[in-house]
DNA sequence: TAGTATATCGTACATTTGTACAACTTGTCC
DNA sequence: GGACAAGTTGTACAAATGTACGATATACTA
């Protein structure tokens, strides 16, 4: 089992990928109405980024009418946990820990939320 | 107060950056000795991300020997808001508590751990 | 003080990334 | 079937990024 090692995502690139994840499958223009307003960004640059992920392995697309229709070509938990996991080595050694802390004091995040993960913790203990 | 709006820290300046704020202050040469042994990384290379952080504003030096010795310029909180802020935009829309769900599985988290963060956000719910 | 080890500085350069235009294609509607 | 709108494709290109060499400066040592 020799894993394929997919080149990396870029960051504009990821924010795409999370609109196709999310959306399950999307056209360009699906993609370009759901990007934050405050993220203006062309649809021919959208395009270019949906073009680039499919050529590096992470979509796929067929045809529908004259439009794309992008989905998923590899696991979203796969690419998350590629991509967190770089994210904690650069800026917190690979501590998750410092990490979580800067969440709970700056994310909106409830005690609600930490009974959540209490539980999943729990339960990933096994 | 016109915040400075520094430019931004690439992934890899951002894990030299990391590596001088833990220890404070530090050469090159020390830079490259805390470099993760599976990070090859020349010390050529390493020397010109720290100097791009110094015109970049995130560092400053100052002469020691004939080396440089070089330290923060900006609060690493600040620095570390902008990451975490932006990597939870594109990865995950922005919202915290998938993130934090997943470090919770995935990332080596006791329920110790959890119970200060329990703690941290009844404080910050102040 | 001349040699040596160690630094920095200037510079370079291939890739990747972000952004996008112009041209061509393909459904669709009258 | 011809025009029009919406898409895709090919291509471009500046800036940022990752990586590093060669030349030069500087401190120490014999």
């Amino acid at each position: 089992m020799t894993k394929p090692k997919l080149p990396a995502v870029s960051p504009s690139e990821t924010e795409v990928l999370r609109i196709v994840w999310h959306l399950r499958q999307a056209t360009v223009q699906q993609v370009c109405d759901k990007l934050p307003a405050k993220r203006k960004i062309a649809y021919a640059t959208v395009q270019t980024l949906l073009r680039r992920l499919e050529k590096k392995g992470y979509l796929r697309h067929r045809s529908k009418g004259k439009a794309h229709v992008f989905s998923a070509a590899v696991r979203s938990e796969d690419v998350i946990k590629r991509s967190v996991g770089d994210f904690l080595d650069r800026l917190f050694g690979g501590d998750p820990v410092p990490l979580m802390q800067y969440l709970a004091q700056h994310g909106r995040i409830g005690p609600d939320d930490i009974e959540k993960l209490r539980r999943l913790v729990e339960e990933s203990k096994s």
